[in-house]
DNA sequence: CACGTATTTTAGTTTGATCTAAATTACGTC
DNA sequence: GACGTAATTTAGATCAAACTAAAATACGTG
């Protein structure tokens, strides 16, 4: 229970992803799909920032890597991730919360015409 | 039990100031005198989102206000929290957590001989 | 081992959080 | 009301978190 454990369930972006890990493992790829707005590399990141707080951990399998939420090592956190979760409004707030607390630069919009 | 509230307690220097108000109410002034290292303003504006997120109140008291922590509010992170705290190891990891965070110009140095 | 897919890492960019200094507001006392 | 102290707010500066794109790495298969 040390401070990379709050830090880390500190950014709305890590927060996603711990939820959709809450009821299932998935590959990191199976998180990228499920988190359209930002690049695979980004997603990877954030794994490797909760896997060092141990929050998650993950396991090689054939070509991929699963990852898993371990609630043990959230203690009390886990409760109340879940409460706020299953909050009916949750789903408007978190639309609202990403958009407002991203950060980095946008994302590019494709140039198109220039052919190089 | 809202975001707002897991993003506030994710600073170090927000739970720095949870830390003074744990066992005893303090005036602003009285939590910036106990943080030399930032300016009464900074301590101010973090007073200012803690409030805003539910963790701490104030009153006036005379020409002060004085606040005081929400425990309740907490919830089961108040536990977490404490236990964070009462750990042996705890004076020495805020040391390197708050050096290694700290965010922000760095304070100036006073500009000596050039009289303006 | 070349190739394709999955993932991580690196290098560089952007932006919001945090800070400072100064201006402003609030309160009490004379 | 003028003055002094306490606190907040504003305007501007700096830094690191979070991001992108691209390069590198890892793994399986023909």
């Amino acid at each position: 229970m040390d401070a990379a454990l709050i830090s880390a369930i500190g950014s709305p972006r890590r927060r996603e992803i711990l939820r959709l890990l809450w009821e299932q493992e998935l590959t990191a790829g199976a998180i990228h799909q499920a988190m359209p707005d930002v690049t695979f590399g980004a997603v990877s990141l954030q794994l490797k920032v909760l896997a060092g707080a141990g929050l998650v951990e993950s396991r090689p399998d054939a070509q991929f890597r699963v990852y898993k939420v371990r609630r043990d090592a959230l203690g009390p956190v886990a409760a109340m991730l879940e409460e706020m979760w299953t909050d009916a409004l949750w789903h408007l707030k978190l639309k609202a919360e990403l958009k407002e607390s991203r950060r980095g630069p946008r994302p590019r919009r494709q140039s198109k015409g220039k052919k190089r």
